[in-house]
RNA sequence: GGCGGCAUGGCCAAGUGGUAAGGCAGAGGAUUGCAAAUCCUUUAUCCUCGGUUCGAAUCCGGGUGCCGCCUCCA
């Protein structure tokens, strides 16, 4: 950690110099997935960017703890506030029980983390494992004064905090004026901006999740999941929280809410926000808009890991805009990319000296909050550089410890028992082709690469002779 | 209506006061029997108007456009 780090606090609006609560160590969670229905691609965005972040910590030298939650008990199911919990309503549309439902896509949802490459977090603890903890943090809050009960329901008062607007710039004038005129007021609440901490009488009759409580027999809330979750594993004082924009307000305002009264001191240092990936009608989410998941990309032929370098190559504070157009863009350019790699002789010694001034370009640019894009310019300038080719190929596996795009993993051209036959094959075939160019036979020359190339066979003529890779 | 973000060449994108990185695509050249691959060269004054400054894409103010949030969403 000899390098300062930079990173944008939505908690002050700028980027801040970070420092971590304990020496060297870092304490990170993230807001898990709903598991009612398949990730979008949005949706990964966030995550992609988040391991980007840990891995990058980690890369800087830090000792990352990492949580996440999977929410796996109620939200809403629709934007009229009518309606069932989402999970109960996934379960009623695959005939699955709950649980079947949340197993299943939170199942899902790591399988396309890992296509991804994104490293799932040591802890994940799913919301329906901590009910106990959720009891404890909100008779804490009854004890302390920011808990009541109204109609059956246990509420946060926000009223009772000096700053409850911290992440947002909002006033209680704003939102006095603003609330959508679609959602119907619950009048159980003192304040326009209570929220429930632990349902017992809810308008959402068909709960299949429920518990017991001090309160009466019902669910929680869907922040005190977070709250509680993260303190768990994570301890009293957190040093980053991240997750998609949209959660600013009100889930992680609630939660700040909720655990600083709790905890009576500031619980965490450093909000990362990741932004939304839109295409040309706007959000992509899961109630409007187009629903592209991580598998319809690969059903059109997409490497994830392109999708991985398409997020990369923007920064994740900026709205991103998916076409087809700008990940072919990135399709090519990370085939291109590899090839080059792959080009690298494993000659010459490693350069100490030219490590150390490699790396440390790499940590200025992801220090300087996250830029992933001069990331890949510090790569590309490496790979220009005029450096031997084992340093270069030293330094793009070191790189590769945060980009994740397995830069360094070549196909094997020959897999030497199940290819044999075919090498044999195509091997007698340039031979063929290099006696009929010999005798000035292009006719069949050209035959010769073009019958290959039907068979996904690619000839390249270098210098020292014909090389062919399976296209 | 309130709050917040964004606006750089065909596309993606860096840049945080000193005179426009990088990638992809395109063009020209080298190489090749021709191609592919590879290598070299090459393409912008930064949405608009005004201000501050010796000097602004970068700071300030007014527009315009796009996007998000305002108790379901990552």
């Amino acid at each position: 950690m000899d390098k300062k780090i930079f990173l944008y606090n939505t908690l002050g609006k700028k980027v801040e110099e970070f420092k971590t609560h304990e020496e060297g160590k870092v304490t990170l969670y993230t807001c898990g997935p709903t598991v009612y229905h398949f990730a979008h691609i949005g949706n990964l965005r966030s995550y992609l960017m988040e391991d980007v972040l840990e891995k990058f910590l980690r890369y800087a030298g830090y000792d990352v703890k990492r949580a996440m939650n999977i929410t796996d008990v109620g939200h809403l199911a629709n934007d009229a506030d009518v309606g069932e919990d989402k999970m109960v309503a996934g379960a009623k549309r695959e005939h699955k029980s709950v649980m079947e439902i949340a197993k299943f896509y939170t199942d899902a949802f790591f399988a396309d983390c890992e296509k991804l490459n994104i490293k799932k977090p040591e802890i994940v603890d799913p919301a329906t494992n901590n009910i106990p903890a959720y009891i404890d943090l909100i008779q804490k809050l009854f004890d302390k004064g920011f808990a009541y009960l109204a109609g059956g329901n246990v509420y946060f008062d926000t009223t009772k905090l000096e700053d409850y607007y911290i992440l947002t710039g909002h006033t209680s004038e704003d939102l006095a004026v603003a609330v959508r005129n679609d959602v119907e007021e619950d009048t159980n609440k003192k304040n326009k901006t209570d929220f429930v901490l632990w349902f017992t009488k809810s308008k959402f009759d068909d709960q299949e999740l429920k518990w017991d409580s001090p309160w009466g027999y019902g669910y929680p809330g869907w922040h005190i999941e977070c709250s509680a979750i993260s303190m768990k594993h994570l301890g009293e004082y957190l040093d980053i929280h991240c997750g998609g924009i949209d959660n600013i307000f009100p889930h992680h305002t609630n939660e700040i809410a909720q655990s600083e009264a709790a905890l009576g001191h500031k619980w965490c240092n450093y909000w990362f926000h990741v932004q939304h990936l839109n295409n040309k009608t706007g959000k992509m989410s899961k109630s409007s808009g187009e629903f592209l998941t991580l598998s319809l990309l690969i059903e059109k032929g997409y490497d994830p890991l392109a999708y991985r370098m398409f997020c990369m190559q923007s920064h994740y504070r900026k709205p991103l805009e998916f076409s087809y157009e700008t990940l072919d863009n990135t399709v090519f350019a990370y085939k291109k990319l590899k090839d080059r790699v792959s080009s690298l002789k494993d000659e010459g010694e490693v350069d100490n000296n030219v490590v150390e001034e490699y790396r440390g370009k790499f940590i200025d640019a992801l220090g300087n909050d996250l830029n992933t894009s001069f990331a890949f310019t510090v790569l590309y300038d490496m790979l220009k550089a005029d450096i031997n080719d084992r340093t270069k190929l030293f330094l793009v596996e070191d790189f590769d410890k945060v980009f994740s795009l397995n830069l360094t993993h070549f196909e094997p051209v020959k897999e030497v028992n199940v290819d044999s036959e075919l090498e044999a094959f195509v091997l007698s075939q340039i031979e063929a082709r290099k006696e009929a160019k010999a005798s000035k036979n292009y006719a069949l020359a050209d035959e010769i690469r073009n019958t290959l190339l039907e068979k996904g066979i690619v000839l390249k003529d270098t210098k020292d002779g014909t090389l062919w890779e399976k296209a």
